[in-house]
DNA sequence: ATAATTTTTTGTAATCAATACAATTATTTA
DNA sequence: TAAATAATTGTATTGATTACAAAAAATTAT
């Protein structure tokens, strides 16, 4: 994906695309490791000299809102965000403590879902070991 | 379900069934509303006057390190808790901003989750809207 | 029983992620 | 080009949670 892309990408969605937002973007779609805000910052600060910790913040909240960027609520100290918006498990090894996306059916999820209830995002979370440290 | 009743069931659990530990699992288990540790708090400041704020953070920590308690990360300002430990899942009303669970069958869990991944702990939550809220 | 040891509780202080706010800067519109 | 709007920035603040050390309670050894 070209600057360019992001760029039209920003706008389709509706929010202007500033240099900083376009960072804040393109950083999670090239990091897809669920990365705190904290963890932007320090990642964008070594590139752009001036950059406020406020912006990532305000950035990440209008990249959200917009609905390009996820919330995942993994550790309960920190959000986590995430570039990939479709519906997608998440498993976190207890041992390393890796993230791992996974693939989710929508129709299972569908299934889990109680009748009457309309959901408009699903998460899953598993917590356990992956197979490296199962070894 | 009698005080001797709880004061055993931490007994079994290797933790020493203490008043103030006593108090915050038996207020979860009679409010399967997914408290937060402060509203635990100020529910017990008024049956117990010195009650402190400290105590019931540590006494969930214990309660959770001896399984007996869930936590669980729908909102990602604080944390909330469960004294229902079974898998089930959670859905979010974002619009009563209600909390109700479902049951969710373990095996469906298990095919949901990776092959080669071993999960010790599945959480699944849903937001959108609840049937009361959908008419 | 009583003393010594361990565990738990308590209150205050500290930490740390996230937000509020107001001033500055950049961008868009008139 | 000026006026209006939007975004960025730095600092101050909030609020949940933890650290810590003293006091109280409970357990174990003498």
């Amino acid at each position: 994906m070209t600057e360019s892309d992001f760029t039209s990408i920003l706008s389709r969605h509706g929010i202007r695309p500033t240099q900083q937002r376009i960072a804040v973007y393109k950083y999670l779609v090239s990091n897809p490791s669920h990365p705190s805000a904290d963890t932007i910052y320090r990642a964008l600060s070594e590139q752009y000299p001036v950059f406020s910790r406020t912006t990532i913040y305000n950035s990440l909240n209008t990249l959200v809102e917009a609905g390009l960027v996820r919330t995942v609520n993994i550790c309960p100290e920190e959000q986590r965000f995430d570039a990939t918006i479709d519906d997608h498990g998440h498993f976190i090894c207890e041992k390393c403590n890796g993230i791992f996306d996974f693939d989710l059916n929508p129709e299972v999820l569908d299934k889990l879902c109680p009748e009457g209830f309309k959901f408009r995002q699903g998460d899953v979370f598993f917590s356990g070991t992956c197979p490296d440290c199962s070894r």
